[in-house]
DNA sequence: AATGAATGAGTCTTCATTCAT
DNA sequence: TATGAATGAAGACTCATTCAT
């Protein structure tokens, strides 16, 4: 929220900046639906009406900061992705299941507000599908990962989409668990047993589980 | 709110399970957050003001429905779970995620609704006692039947956990993309994928992944 | 507005009848775009939101009273309304302009405002074109009358539509005048040579317009 | 606000004019009421606030406007008339009509739209400066034809001014009528046989009409 | 106990007008 | 003089809740 774009350059967009940013921070705190435009005014410290200045409706305010939260939390998860053939594979999921996990998190409280709003959850995924970001860019970096150490002979992965699918949700389920309890660094402590469980069918040095 | 039943008893409890009846009904056409309180005197065809008689809020009622709905959902879901020792583990697990990604689509209205808002969340939960969810009681059954299945030697699991999660993590992801896509029934076509992905690890006689 | 209807018999019907009446009495002071539903709400005596309990919308409203507003004043427009065969001619037609001119008088100020609102235009059109009124019936009523003259010789007038028009757009135009100078009294003092004018073609007895 | 000239004098009235001449081509294609400022500025290209720099309020850009776009119709409406003593009467008094028609079809949305709002309604006719509604004008024009048709010995019109309210009135309401089921062309075929029925007591030459 | 009419705060949105730059 | 961002009152409409009957 520091690097507000060039407030300076141009001060007009400075207001608009402000209320991007002052809605992502509510978003943060409540479900997209329970956020009104008096809250954003009055967050924002400026008048009732201004975001018609800007945006032409409140949904369309609510997906722009929306999919900023969405892209910075994307910028985020990608930065911390460990490359193919360094360390151990598994140490390498576990950075993985934890990035995804801090991702699903962070977007949870907006996300689970989207569902009820229809239109306002296809406004956003159709404005996220668009390149370079997408709904699933965090589904094919995994598959990117899988696939590029089975190429390296570190993984012996036969279906990798359902590799991605069966990390992934689990990940998702633990964040979902951990928000609704208000303490998620508790349920993150249980990804690496999620990565070495799958781990026995997709590491092939594995020893053959014993009867 | 516990105890259900008795209706017979107190005549004036027949108008309570027809409030509670209608709005678990109305629960499973619209999202909770869609459902007014004039709707459901409609639908049961009585007066508006009559739920105040046996509700102290229509957080209340709504609760209540949820709740009856989320054990109704579970009493369906345990009605189709395989027993251990019977077919092969694979349909078994097949039949089993099968069920709970019914009962996941089933619920998900609802339950995403529910996210929206906070405290009637948390009353729900409370009323449902044990996390995540309330799903704790098909987690449960999922990892009942594991641990049997490894007491036959039919499975050689060792995080029974972490096995569960990743079961139902992806199956519950699987149900919710479906729904967002409006097309449940074609993500259900992945299920036997995520199974035999998983099973590569907790299969006994399966060979050991090639190199 | 006496006569609210049997709003002893049915208490509830009463606030919409209500409703109408203060409508129907605003809409006699200003135009239809210019009441609001919290004049509307104030007038009445009422709180703001109640005429969503009777009405669908604001012009739901409206339309409503402004039907009613028509439809009594055609009533009282047709109690006035001379037979044919009795008086005079020119003495009929006079009592049969100055009704119509007050029909438009009172029907103006709402009227006007009408065609502001297509949309509630478009509406009460709909609603007044249904059996057994029609925004057409004082034109009706003055083809009839003009007909039956003709049956019986006192008439020799060619076509019956056109000196319909003739008449009463000239009486509308003279209702418009007055009701913009604030004095319509004025205004219908031409009446009479209207009918007078246009009699010299109209009278089967009249000479002959002198060269 | 009277003399619209000296653009050149003053570089500051260019923008002046450029408002009036804006609001001017808005009200051909919109309702006055449905005119903002900010659509006038758009479509000006210039600011928002500027207008008060010329105006008092948005109504006196408007009623500014609205005169001239009368004007502008007037002049028009004068230029397409007949002369006395030319061709027939009923011919020139068809051209009138359509022309009268024409006029009428144009200023009907911004002369609605005027009836809403009564304030702004009679400061236009302050501006215009004679009643009624400022046709006063016209109606000369049509008065002067008849008057000089009669000194010709064309016309044997007794009271000229009640000829011309049954004829103006008369093409008036079809303008209306027209304009309200959107198809002007359609009422205005109507015009011939409304001149046709009022010559009868017009034209000196008129055979006197059967009993 | 049941009714359902009434409440009124709250929602999003529009727009003429002001004023610091 | 011109800008255009900001204001804020006002508009239609919704709905959980209350309370006299």
């Amino acid at each position: 929220m520091e690097d507000l774009a060039d407030s300076d350059a141009d001060p007009g967009a400075a207001l608009r900046e402000l209320l991007i940013a002052t809605a992502e921070e509510l978003l943060g705190e409540h479900q997209v639906t329970a956020v009104t435009t008096r809250d954003i005014a009055r967050a924002a410290g400026v008048s009732d009406g201004v975001l018609y200045n800007y945006f032409a409706s409140k949904d369309d305010l609510l997906v722009t900061a929306l999919v900023r939260r969405f892209r910075r939390g994307v910028a985020e998860f990608e930065a911390r992705l460990p490359e193919p053939g360094t360390a151990t594979v598994e140490e390498n999921l576990n950075r993985f299941t934890r990035a995804l996990f801090d991702l699903n998190t962070a977007a949870l409280p907006s996300a689970a507000g989207l569902m009820t709003d229809l239109p306002l959850l296809h406004r956003f995924l159709e404005e996220i599908h668009r390149p370079p970001f997408g709904a699933q860019r965090h589904r094919e970096r995994l598959i990117e990962y899988l696939e590029a150490e089975r190429r390296l002979g570190r993984l012996s992965v036969v279906d990798v989409d359902a590799a991605t699918t069966l990390l992934s949700g689990a990940t998702a389920l633990l964040a979902v668990t951990g928000v609704i309890h208000g303490d998620p660094a508790l349920e993150a402590g249980q990804l690496p047993s999620l990565v070495a469980t799958l781990l026995r069918g997709l590491d092939p040095a594995a020893p053959p589980p014993a009867g």
